[in-house]
RNA sequence: GCCCCGGUAGCUCAGUGGAUAGAGCAUCUGUCUUCUAAACAGAGGGUCGUGGGUUCGAAUCCCACCUGGGGCACCA
């Protein structure tokens, strides 16, 4: 559990005010809209403000900032607020007290890693499903964007205080995966000189003729005496697992860590298939139409109904897709579920939807997150990031070359809904002068801080911090519980991307600080300042820490 | 044709109903005898794609159009 949020705070204490004015009889209203409170952007407007009163200007007819007085005046100063402001055209400001803010200092120092914890989540189970990239090939630069978001979301809602799993979904059943295995198998023998081809729409990528090689080597030529379809088995498992750790290994290297690997091949052995298809026909949401099994989805609100089961028997993708979702909402009871796709899986999400409809389940339960397209660049160069064809760019290319945290923070940094540029060029630039460096050095300075108190034996323990009164000191404060405000609001509107932008602001009040308030001082007479402002470095310290980690970067204490 | 997502400073991007539209890079000007100059302070740079509309108030909401990407399979 943690303390409320102050914003809340400051929230309800408007709509006590409001309540007041009213019986008052200043305002008269049916129903009161919903308050919100804000940070304003320019800091003499206060460090919260409400735009109530524009909002009920119309409904009352009354001038705004006649009624931001009335409604401010009830607003009374406590140990948190300073004072209220009623400003034109109709907002009201809230400014904190000075004694409040410093004390904070100590309550982050008390709060050490928890700094930044919320408990909007009340430990609600919720699962985020991402990257699940097909295991018939290295995860390439395109689905990085997803493992990044998801990943740093994951790590924001824990922090939000929901228990969180991160899942891969395994595709290890299906069409593709034949493919893959075939590809496979004719690289090998082609290896050992026999005639083979590639099927048509197989994997023509150079890694597939490494895999086989790979497999060669270890396993020799076994695979060429046995008959096809059991090669073809059992060569097929050996390449699934080879690229499965691939994947598995490449994803770690980003900082990118699953909880689960969830098999789609388990939805068959386990009965659930059967179960979720006899469900669906009982409640008569499939039918059979020349010769297939549909999904009658337009009966939900879609544009056209879905093959579930082929003419061949074979059932589909997105037959396993909505077992799967079944599995998880109702078989593990997870009471949300964020999927994070591609762009290129965008239209599937209406007909997933309407089938966690159809297993009577609430739609809003699950969220889809749709990824945009990354296009990459090397200066003016557009690199292509072809499928099957053969160059990938692979995640590993891109991570080897311009370093795992500016991989992240670069990829993090973007909305999800924009298409993004990614220059390596500009990417490897950046982590060498800016923003990348410019957060984590602000890290490492403060870190150097410490060091040298250390070194000269100061002991700061009974720091007296009503001695921060400094502007940067004071913004600094500012800028540190800010942290826990921004967990709640991206946890709740899931995201992440304003993480970086947070750390930038808040590596931008530190130099500030650093700049204009110098520490650690020689000078007698500077023991109290210096031990005041070393429990103010220590505090930061534990904030950059949090919000480093949050994004998944590495926390550098020199650089 | 229909559906989804974009178009904000020279470039890459934040900002989704409020107070003078922001950051980084790039350009220009200052600042290192003192805890890391990978930094700080400052300057220039904007018809927020275009045109209508709603509103006391629009980059943000609605409509149309222009433009870029993605999707509209018994592929995944």
């Amino acid at each position: 559990m943690s303390a409320p949020l102050l914003i809340n705070t400051i929230q309800e204490s408007v709509a006590y005010a409001s309540e007041a004015a009213q019986h008052e009889g200043v305002l008269q209203l049916d129903t009161m809209p919903e308050i919100q409170v804000e940070r304003p952007g320019n800091s003499e407007h206060g460090d919260f403000a409400t735009n109530l009163p524009l909002r009920l200007s119309r409904a009352t007819r009354i001038n705004p900032l006649e009624l931001a007085q009335a409604i401010a005046k009830h607003i009374s100063p406590n140990d948190v607020i300073d004072h209220v402001e009623a400003a034109p055209p109709g907002f009201i400001n809230f400014y904190l007290k000075q004694s409040w803010l410093q004390k904070q200092v100590d309550v982050i120092r008390q709060s050490g890693s928890k700094f930044g914890d919320v408990d909007t989540g009340q430990g609600r189970k919720v699962m985020v499903e991402f990257v699940s990239v097909n295991p018939t090939g290295p995860v390439h630069v395109g689905h990085t964007r997803g493992a990044v978001l998801g990943s740093a979301l994951a790590n924001v809602l824990e922090a939000a205080g929901f228990e969180v799993t991160r899942e891969y979904y395994v595709n290890d059943a299906g069409n593709q995966m034949q493919m893959f295995y075939k590809s496979v198998l004719a690289r090998y023998q082609q290896e050992l000189g026999q005639e083979a081809e590639i099927p048509e729409n197989g994997y023509m990528g150079e890694y597939i003729t490494e895999l086989a090689k790979d497999i060669l080597n270890v396993e020799g030529d076994r695979f060429l005496k046995m008959a096809e379809e059991q090669a073809l088995l059992e060569i097929g498992d050996i390449g699934r697992e080879k690229i499965v750790s691939t994947i598995k290994d490449d994803l770690s290297s980003i900082g990118v860590e699953f909880d689960n690997w969830f098999s789609e091949r388990s939805l068959f052995s386990s009965g659930e298939y059967e179960e979720t298809i006899d469900f669906l026909r009982e409640k008569d949401y499939l039918s059979e139409r020349d010769g297939a099994l549909w999904f009658n989805s337009v009966m939900l609100g879609d544009d056209k109904d879905n093959v579930i089961v082929k003419t061949s028997g074979e059932s589909t993708y997105f037959a396993s897709d909505i077992v799967y979702h079944r599995n998880k909402l109702i078989k593990r009871k997870f009471e949300s579920v964020v999927d994070i796709w591609g762009a290129d899986h965008q239209g599937h999400v209406p007909r997933m939807k309407s089938a966690v409809e159809a297993l009577g389940i609430d739609r809003d339960r699950l969220t889809v997150l749709i990824c945009q397209m990354v296009t990459l660049r090397r200066g003016q160069d557009v690199m292509r990031v072809s499928k099957r064809g053969g160059n990938l760019i692979t995640l590993r290319e891109v991570a080897d070359e311009v370093g795992i945290d500016a991989c992240r923070y670069s990829f993090l940094a973007k909305a999800p809904s924009t298409q993004m540029e990614f220059d390596l060029e500009m990417v490897k630039k950046e982590s060498n002068e800016n923003p990348v460096f410019y957060v984590q050095y602000a890290h490492a300075r403060n870190a150097s801080i410490i060091e040298l108190a250390r070194e000269r034996g100061i002991d700061w323990s009974n720091g007296d911090i009503s001695l921060l009164t400094h502007p940067s000191e004071l913004d600094l404060i500012r800028a540190l519980l800010r942290l826990p405000e921004l967990v709640d609001e991206m946890a709740t509107i899931l995201e992440p991307h304003h993480l970086p932008h947070y750390a930038t602001e808040l590596a931008n009040n530190f130099h500030n600080f650093y700049e204009n308030c110098r520490v650690v001082s020689s000078n007698e007479s500077d023991t109290a300042i210096t031990a005041a402002r070393l429990k103010l470095v220590e505090a930061a310290l534990i904030v950059f820490r949090r919000t480093l980690t949050l994004m998944g970067m590495t926390v550098p204490n020199r650089m």
